[in-house]
DNA sequence: GTGAAAGCGCTAACAT
DNA sequence: ATGTTAGCGCTTTCAC
């Protein structure tokens, strides 16, 4: 039923391999042929079966994805420029969930090694051994975690957190609480530390949690939070802090007046919330497009190129978040009432 | 370098016959044949080659997914039900993302075609004619989109708006506005048609748009609506509604004491607006789920196998959606305050 | 410049 | 129950 090489071939009143080379190798046949072997495969709607292409030239033209979790907003984003960017590279791509599943991510390798050229990991839940043992198997580019020489797409997270920072200060924060996601999360470090180290002289931070990293865990995460002294909120992540937002509503505490939240990674929507959230935002759809280009270069390339792509993270000041509170002239200080509600005394601080 | 089925035979001192019935038809061979064949294989780490063995089955063991557009918080969750739906069934999934172009659809269909067993389209942007021309290229499962005796996996529509009209009444709601989504669009037509057949005696909808079905379109589309005599006002999908909402409260108008709001589509995160959104959900991932039940029964079960999946909407009132109102025992009469804004004269009314 | 033939990894007759 | 052979659709020597 499908139309095969053969039937253009018998088509056109050529061979098999004339068709072959019309269509990959123009210089290789005589104008006039290719011009005819083209118009016949296209008058017969020939599509070259790339299954059978791949067995012979040990390439597929396909590309792996995959994600953690799907139904976590942070990943489409990254599809959707993987998803372009081969597209434009002429790959069609195989998208796997392995369900936050480091053991079922390295099977998921193995399951599609053969028919991908390469495979994209974003935010790998393997263990630093699973990794070790997965490498090799196929060509591989990581999204948001670093290991040996292997090509990476990172984010600027120190810078990220650098401009948080200075945000935050020149608004007069002087007390930030950082809300851990899972303790063991290579991001959850990463953004630890950055954080950690961008704090200047003056400006303490206080480490909570590991809380999940979720609109539930933001709820829960942010009565911890007031019962410290701090006056400004940096979650792990966009889905945290929308929790905190939500939780301070409940409690009465504006935002930014009492207290400003910060998120991490822009997910879509997040500016829908309200009061406006500020965000240490990644660009996701780059880090997809960055790591097609990594994989084809390294597929394609020999042994050289790139080995890590690093895109610089963008403070999202949202509009609103600026009117409400009379921040820069009157720095918040405002601790009374997010303190007003523990009774404990004022021990630790 | 990969293991291939001839290494396996070489190393177990079988032939590659052997080798293949050990691992595909366990009762052609001596179970100890089997077990050491078994035994080697893995020892060696062998797998199988689906590429080369679709090119003699004509059976390839892939699934093609596509979709309009990834960042989309909607098709997130319909690919989640598929994914797992698929694996289950030992399928591997190619995912394209046809950016809301039909044209571009249907020729990633024809691109795929080779590759798949059969291709899940959610609510595709081809034109009836052009998906007319798709059906036969290879197994197809529509999700929200129904056409000709096609497989599709559809939602219970105008049952969700039979809840939805349903509720209104009850909260003593008379008016109500519809906000379409895109003109021409199957899903808005359905929605369109299922609210105002499920309007009762005595209710009255007010057919507004199009707008863009995203948030900035709700802004947008809200202006309009509070210039209407309506208490409730039901948007195309969740995104409108958000937008919906941010509009009603920067002009003040409380939801929903003044006016009830109802989306469509059930996005992650929509219960995460304040004030809560009442939502008409529909399960998207059962229907990926679904899809995929569908599509496997009609590639194997020669031609018999079920050809339509109806899966029931769900009305979901946010908890707090009840607190602020009274509108029980006070049904919201409250037009006043919507009015007030615009200082045309009462026509039409 | 073009055709004939070999063979990629695998399965499915057909032998034994 | 197992081995041998042909061939899926394609590319790529190797002849001509």
């Amino acid at each position: 039923m499908p139309v095969t090489i053969q039937d253009v071939a018998r088509a056109a009143g050529v061979s098999v391999s004339t068709v072959s080379r019309a269509l990959a190798a123009p210089e290789m046949v005589r104008e006039a042929t290719r011009l005819h072997v083209v118009e016949t495969a296209n008058r017969l709607g020939y599509r070259p079966n790339r299954a059978a292409r791949g067995l012979i030239t040990g390439k597929t033209g396909n590309l792996g994805v995959i994600v953690p979790d799907l139904s976590n907003p942070f990943f489409p984003a990254i599809l959707k420029g993987v998803q372009s960017q081969a597209r434009g590279a002429d790959y069609a791509v195989f998208l796997a969930d392995c369900d936050e599943n480091g053991a079922e991510e390295a099977a998921l390798v193995q399951a599609m090694a053969k028919q991908v050229d390469g495979v994209i990991l974003c935010s790998s839940r393997m263990s630093p051994s699973q990794l070790e043992r997965t490498i090799g198997t196929t060509s591989l580019v990581l999204i948001n975690r670093s290991v040996r020489d292997q090509p990476v797409v990172i984010m600027d997270v120190a810078g990220g957190m650098r401009q948080a920072v200075d945000h935050l200060a020149a608004l007069g924060h002087r007390r930030i609480a950082y809300l851990q996601g899972p303790r063991n999360s290579w991001s959850n470090q990463q953004r630890r530390r950055g954080l950690r180290r961008a704090a200047r002289r003056g400006i303490t931070v206080n480490e909570l949690g590991p809380f999940a990293p979720t609109f539930e865990g933001g709820l829960h995460a942010a009565d911890l939070a007031l019962a410290e002294d701090v006056t400004a909120i940096v979650a792990y992540n966009d889905l945290m802090a929308l929790g905190v937002l939500s939780r301070l509503a409940d409690r009465d505490v504006k935002v930014p007046a009492d207290v400003s939240v910060l998120g991490f990674d822009d997910i879509p929507m997040a500016g829908m919330a309200t009061p406006p959230l500020t965000t240490v935002a990644m660009q996701n759809g780059r880090a997809g497009r960055a790591a097609v280009d990594l994989l084809v270069s390294q597929i394609s390339g020999a042994d050289a190129g790139e080995l890590r792509r690093e895109l610089e993270c963008q403070l999202i000041v949202r509009a609103s978040t600026a009117t409400p509170g009379t921040a820069r002239s009157d720095p918040p200080h405002v601790t009374a009432p997010v303190r007003r509600r523990r009774d404990e005394p004022v021990a630790g601080a």
